[in-house]
Parts: C-alpha cells; sequence; structure tokens
DNA sequence: GGCTCATGTAAAAACCTTTCACATGAGCTG
DNA sequence: CAGCTCATGTGAAAGGTTTTTACATGAGCC
C-alpha cells in the first residue's frame, strides 16, 4: 500500500516545485475544517506529500505559516471590502452597506482566512508584514467612512470618521464572529446576520444625524440626495414582525 | 533534585483531595498567560502536583476542562452583568451603560475566561449546561433591552428588544474583542475602548429615537424623565478633540 | 562534466494526549 | 476496629506533533 506515496514521489521528483504555495493551500483546507487551533503543521506537509520536515524550509515554524496566512486574508480581504465600496458609488450610504455585507460574507465564505486573521490568537507583533496588510484593510473602512462622515447632514456637528470606522468595524466584527460563523447560528436568531447588521449600522447612521429612510434608490446624483432633515416618526430600518 | 514531588506528596498524601478545582485553578492561570490554545494539560497536572493521567478522572479530555471554565466564566459573567444592570437603577439608560461598561471590564479583568468562552473554538455542542449558561448571561442584556425598548418615546415605533440586546452584545463584543484584549492596544485608538462603545451605544440609542443628550442626572423618578423630544443640533456623544 | 545551494529526507529528542492495569486510602458496614 | 469497595492517583506505553541536525538530491550555472 505504498504506491501512493511512491507515485507522489514519481509525480513531482525529489523536489517539490511548489511547496510553499501547496502548504498555504493545504493549511488553508485544514484549517477550515478543524478551525486554526487543530490544524497540524505535519498534517500539512502530509497533505502535501512531503516529510514532516520539509516546511520548515518554507516557514520558521507553525506560527509563521499561520500569520502568512493571516496576512494574505487580509490581502484577500481588502480587495473585496475595496470592491464593495466601489469608490462610494452609487451613492455613499448604498456603498456603505455593501461594505458591510461584504464584511459578514468574507467571515462567511473565508472561515479559514477569517479565522487565522481574527482567532489563532497569534503575537500582535508576529509579523510586520501582517500588521500592514490589516492596516490596509481597515484603512478601506476608515476611507469610507471619511466619505461619510463629510455627508453630515449641515447643522449638526461632524462625527470624527476614525471613530465611525472604528464603530462600523466593531459592529461589523461583532456581528460576524458571534452569529455569522460555524454552522450558520449556533443561536436562533429573529434575522439573518446580514440584516442584523444592516439594521444595526443604519440606526447608528441614523443616531449621527444622516438621513437613513429607505434608499435614496435612483439618485446618482450629487451628494447629498435631497431628503427632508427630520422625517417626523421614522419608519424603523427593522422589517415589520412579518 | 526530586524532594519538590516528594515534599508536594508528604504534604498532600496520595490523594490530592480537590483536584478538579485545583486543576480548573491552574487552567485558567496558563489560559490567562499563554492563551485559550497554548494551554496544556500536562501543564496544569504539573501545576496541581499530580501525574498527567490523573486530570483524566475528572474530566473526559481536555475540551471539557475547557468548556468547564467556559461555563464557570459564563456564569461569574452573568452575575457581573446582573450587578451592573442593577435592575435599571437610578434609571434605565445609565444603568445600560453600566453593563456595556462591564462587558468591557470582564473582557480586559479576566482574559483566560473570555478567551475560554468566546475564542476557544468549542464545539457548539459541546456542553449543554455551557449553552444555558450562556443564554442566561445573554437573556441580562435582553431584558435590559426589553425595559429600554419600553422607553421607546412615543409617536415613534418601538423597536424590537431582541432586536437591540443583539445589537449591543455584537457592539460589545466587537469593540471586547478587537480593542480590549492583549496589551491594552495593539492598535492605537483615538479614544478608550470604554470611550468607544460609551459613544457607539449613545449614537445607536439616538438612532432608534431615544434622548440622550448628556445624562439625566438626578432623575431618580419614574421614567422617562422629561427631555425635549428634539433638541436641535444634539452634542456629540463622542468627546471634542481636546 | 562538475559545483553549489536550495530544497527534501531520515532519524531522533522532547513534549502532549490518552488509555490501561494497578496502587492507595477515605468512608461505609457490621 | 476489621474489612470492603470504589473514587482517585500512578506508571508505563502507544501514537502524535514539533523542531533540529546531518545527509541526500538535483536544478541552474560555469
Amino acid at each position: 500500500m505504498s504506491w501512493r506515496k511512491e507515485s507522489r514521489r514519481a509525480e513531482r521528483g525529489y523536489h517539490h516545485g511548489n511547496l510553499k504555495e501547496a502548504l498555504l493551500q493545504a493549511a488553508l483546507g485544514l484549517i477550515a475544517e478543524k478551525g486554526a487551533a487543530g490544524f497540524t503543521f505535519a498534517d500539512a506537509a502530509r497533505m502535501a506529500g512531503v516529510s514532516p520536515a520539509a516546511p520548515y524550509r518554507h516557514f520558521r515554524d507553525r506560527d509563521e505559516l499561520l500569520s502568512s496566512i493571516a496576512q494574505r486574508g487580509f490581502e484577500q480581504f481588502e480587495a473585496r471590502l475595496t470592491a464593495a465600496w466601489d469608490d462610494g458609488r452609487p451613492d455613499t450610504v448604498t456603498a456603505f452597506e455593501r461594505v458591510g455585507r461584504a464584511y459578514l460574507t468574507f467571515a462567511r465564505e473565508e472561515p479559514a482566512f477569517y479565522s487565522a486573521m481574527f482567532e489563532s490568537g497569534l503575537p500582535a507583533d508576529a509579523n510586520p508584514a501582517l500588521m500592514a496588510a490589516s492596516e490596509r484593510a481597515f484603512s478601506i473602512i476608515r476611507a469610507a467612512a471619511e466619505r461619510l462622515a463629510a455627508l453630515a447632514p449641515p447643522g449638526t456637528p461632524r462625527p470624527p470618521a476614525m471613530m465611525m470606522a472604528l464603530h462600523i468595524w466593531s459592529m461589523s466584527h461583532g456581528v460576524a464572529s458571534l452569529f455569522a460563523r460555524g454552522d450558520a447560528a449556533r443561536r436562533k436568531l429573529p434575522m439573518s446576520p446580514d440584516e442584523l447588521l444592516e439594521a444595526e449600522v443604519l440606526i447608528y447612521l441614523r443616531g449621527l444625524g444622516f438621513p437613513t429612510d429607505r434608499r435614496p434608490s435612483a439618485a446618482k446624483s450629487a451628494e447629498p440626495p435631497p431628503v427632508p432633515p427630520e422625517s417626523g416618526p421614522p419608519a424603523g430600518p427593522w422589517g415589520k414582525p412579518k
């Protein structure tokens, strides 16, 4: 029953040729199915068809592999957020909400990355490149918050964009890690995580004085779309108890 | 150099007498200093002065110890939140904010519990007692949200209390796990986590139509304290850029 | 063809987890 | 108090993982 190994070796020769990448992929799969904690360096090596010592030619240790994955995760995360933000088109609020949804989508679709990024307990100073990548991802949220802050209705104090960004981030992260991980819902929710976050953000924005009554719809025009500054008893951003 | 073990044994005899508790304490310490992932069953045994096999008389395996700790954590968490809520005294909003602060304080002061509770990647169905404990803790937040929802200013739609509770929880958890763990701040913040969360909650509540201009102060009287329904351009809940 | 260095391997040390047969002694029973 | 019993510990061992070290391979380059 050793033809497996033999053929593997035959297929690729003594040198793997692309081990580093293979290990990253293998680890990603393992983390997705067994959690960041359960993932094993030896397992990844086995999966790539090399000896347990081989990975050490590419990563100082298990933690470095993990932080590489986290870094790569932040890069993809940044890309997704950037795409979702789409430079604020068609209007700032719509784009902003899309960023929130993208956050949850990423957490749901890339649990392995998300784990490595936020739940692997990596030493904060693990990797400067990691920090930088995380910083760049956050900067998307901050940039969006800046644009949003600039829209503060005249007459109201303009909220600090950095604070808004941190608030939005904490909401997104909170919803993602409490309600949007694992097998969908370990707690039965009255609404989906997406709806939950959207309502949360809308209420928050309204608290800052932004007009957030259901979708400025068309309005591809200049910001801000003309909206009554105070539209009486506002309709809630949450759905009716259908 | 074996007098250590000998004396240990002498001190306590063949039977430890309180091993289960000793293991829980040891594990708590280890998790606090090395993270939930780094903690080792064998280490806990060593710390309690027993053989590596002894713990298996009290916990099916490492995970069961972890989930015991998480459960205990939720119990203490519930106690803290209950105390902070203090049945809504002196007024609902003040008490509510106190609950938020208690959340962060717990995360900061009991990192080991917090890790075990939220970051240990325990299988969702690990322990029914754990689920129940977590449910009880959440119920405090929900109860508080219910009282708050009942205060919705007349004329505005009353927000679903469950939704509010989930929102508040996600904000608290988000701030706690992103900004209030580890060595205080791996990211430089413009304000403390406590202030960040307080501002976030205040803005959110204002978004729901609650009057939240700085502290109803005295007003131990009946809810709601008389407040102008719409106080013009509201002063921001965030501090001035001192 | 021969060199060299990056990339793999094998073997081994150190540690963890978990199980199993066996040892102890605390507490009940008579 | 003798004797029993069973919960609680111990030692040893099997099977994994991590990481290091000396050695093997072969790809790329004169």
